[in-house]
RNA sequence: GGAGGGAUGGCCGAGCGGUUGAAGGCGGCGGUCUUGAAAACCGCUGUGGGGGAAACUCCACCCUGGGUUCGAAUCCCAGUCCCUCCGCCA
């Protein structure tokens, strides 16, 4: 959620912020506005209806201590009592409709976001590696994955029908091997703490993270009465980790890593990444998440995009960064990275990894505080997020760039301590 | 699934429906004392929202949401979470 004083104060500013989104909000923006300055007339109207309700309160209790009769001030306070109540339904109304408008608005753009409506405009910042050269005509994994038989899209069709993958023997092995060196990785050496959360969460931490309201058809929800959500990703539990909390200033960065599935409807993507693995309903990613000051967060967001681009570096999968243009960035992020790794097989760099700064944006929304130095006024913390990485990219990555002329499959160095030592896969005979 | 018990400030814990934002203790901060420290003593010590340049001031908040009442931390209803016992279960 943005700051309703930066509506309230420079609306033009965040008028012109937010249309760097590719996005016409002004209406939106225009109805927050009024309706705040609604709220600001309400409240000094029903605080001197309930000082003046009080003040009576105190004057009935003083008239039966004494004895007097007090009748006639029971009925004033009747009056008193109902203007109160009016008052606070008209607050409620005004404060309701005002959340509702500001929880559907994106975050405001970093200054250092380029400008542009759509992946156009995305600027890559930096390269990383050789691309691979191969003898022959590399395969892409969807034929190659089957053909080592250690992927299969149809029998997993059988049972869950469209966008689901099966892993099997070996794929299924290099699988839990890369979640198991990723997180090696993050917690011994970069100084994450591991975290196992819940794989189903409410609809509060989802509002939290802004996925909701807005984006409920993006979600698989529970049947039943239950408000319970599969995770689309462990952003969610990890952000509302420290929800309604005021955090020891000292102890930031706080820098958290889960390894979760995620289950994502993918609305509105039909006949798009309709081969492989590339988008599915259910992946597994292993997440990064970082609590910081607003001193720190770019700092922050530097070094934990750069943990992300070490799991491709030690794997020697080439990449290359780039930098979100406004309009393409996701509704909760300020400021976003994206990586992409090398896929031979299709000739193309692709989205591995999106590391974002959202700012205040979430922590407004789920009420993350800390105190700097541990005393002082509470301030809103901000939270970053980043894939660390997506396993079933990596995974896909890991076979197209490491195959070979015969149909194998060589295992990235880094990965055979987690692979029995493993050092080829091997197609079947 | 069944039967009970509970939820109050950073923590523990008290609170006949009427100056109770809330006793007391612990912890934390500042001070006095001390060569230093401890002890002792004194003071301060929540969050949000209005107003104000500021000092300051007003309003709200005792799990959440309703209700009763002139007035609710205190009474009633619903919900959430925690604990104990029984049943079931990986």
């Amino acid at each position: 959620m943005i700051d309703p004083a930066l509506v309230r104060d420079h609306l033009d500013e965040v008028e012109a912020k937010l249309a760097e989104r590719a996005t016409n909000l002004q209406v939106e923006l225009a109805a927050v506005k009024e309706l705040d300055a609604k709220r600001l007339a309400i409240i000094p109207a029903l605080e001197n209806a309930r000082r003046l309700r009080k003040e009576l309160g105190a004057n009935i209790a003083r008239a039966k201590k004494t004895g007097e009769s007090s009748d006639d001030l029971l009925k004033q306070g009747q009056i008193f009592s109902d203007q109160v109540k009016q008052q606070e339904a008209a607050l409620d109304a005004v404060e309701q409709d005002r959340r509702k408008l500001l929880l559907r608005l994106p975050n405001l753009p970093h200054s250092s976001v380029p400008r542009g409506d759509d992946e156009k405009a995305n600027q890559e910042v930096s390269r990383w590696g050789k691309l691979p050269s191969f003898d022959f005509t590399p395969k892409a994994h969807w034929d190659l994955g089957p053909d080592l038989g250690v992927l299969d899209f149809e029998r997993a069709s059988k049972m869950s029908g469209a966008r689901f993958a099966v892993l099997v023997g070996a794929g299924a092995k290099l699988n839990r091997a890369l979640i198991n060196f990723m997180l090696a990785l993050h917690t011994k050496e970069h100084g994450y703490t591991e975290i196992a959360p819940p794989f189903l969460v409410n609809d509060q931490a989802l509002v939290g993270t802004g996925n909701l309201p807005k984006f409920e058809a993006d979600l698989f929800k529970m049947a039943g009465d239950s408000n319970l959500y599969l995770v689309p990703t462990a952003e969610v539990p990890l952000a509302n980790l420290h929800r309604e909390e005021i955090i020891d200033g000292r102890r930031l960065p706080l820098s958290y890593v889960a390894y979760t599935p995620c289950f994502r409807r993918e609305a509105g993507s039909y006949g798009k990444d309709v081969r492989g693995l590339i988008r599915q309903h259910q992946f597994e990613k292993v997440e990064l998440f970082k609590f910081t000051t607003p001193e720190q967060s770019y700092n922050e967001h530097e070094k934990l995009t750069r943990h992300a681009e070490i799991v491709l570096e030690k794997l020697g999968l080439p990449y290359r960064r780039v930098i979100l243009s406004a309009g393409d960035m996701g509704f909760a992020a300020a400021k976003t990275y994206d990586l992409e790794v090398w896929l031979p097989g299709q000739d193309t760099y692709r989205e591995i990894s999106s590391c974002s700064n959202t700012e205040a944006f979430q922590s407004r929304r789920a009420d993350i505080k800390f105190r700097p130095d541990g005393t002082g006024k509470a301030e809103l913390a901000h939270t970053l997020n980043g894939s660390g990485l997506a396993v079933g990219r990596t995974l896909i990555a890991v076979l197209e760039n490491g195959q070979q002329r015969d149909g194998s499959v060589v295992v990235p160095e880094a990965l055979r301590p987690f692979m029995d030592n493993q050092e080829v896969i091997e197609p079947p005979r």
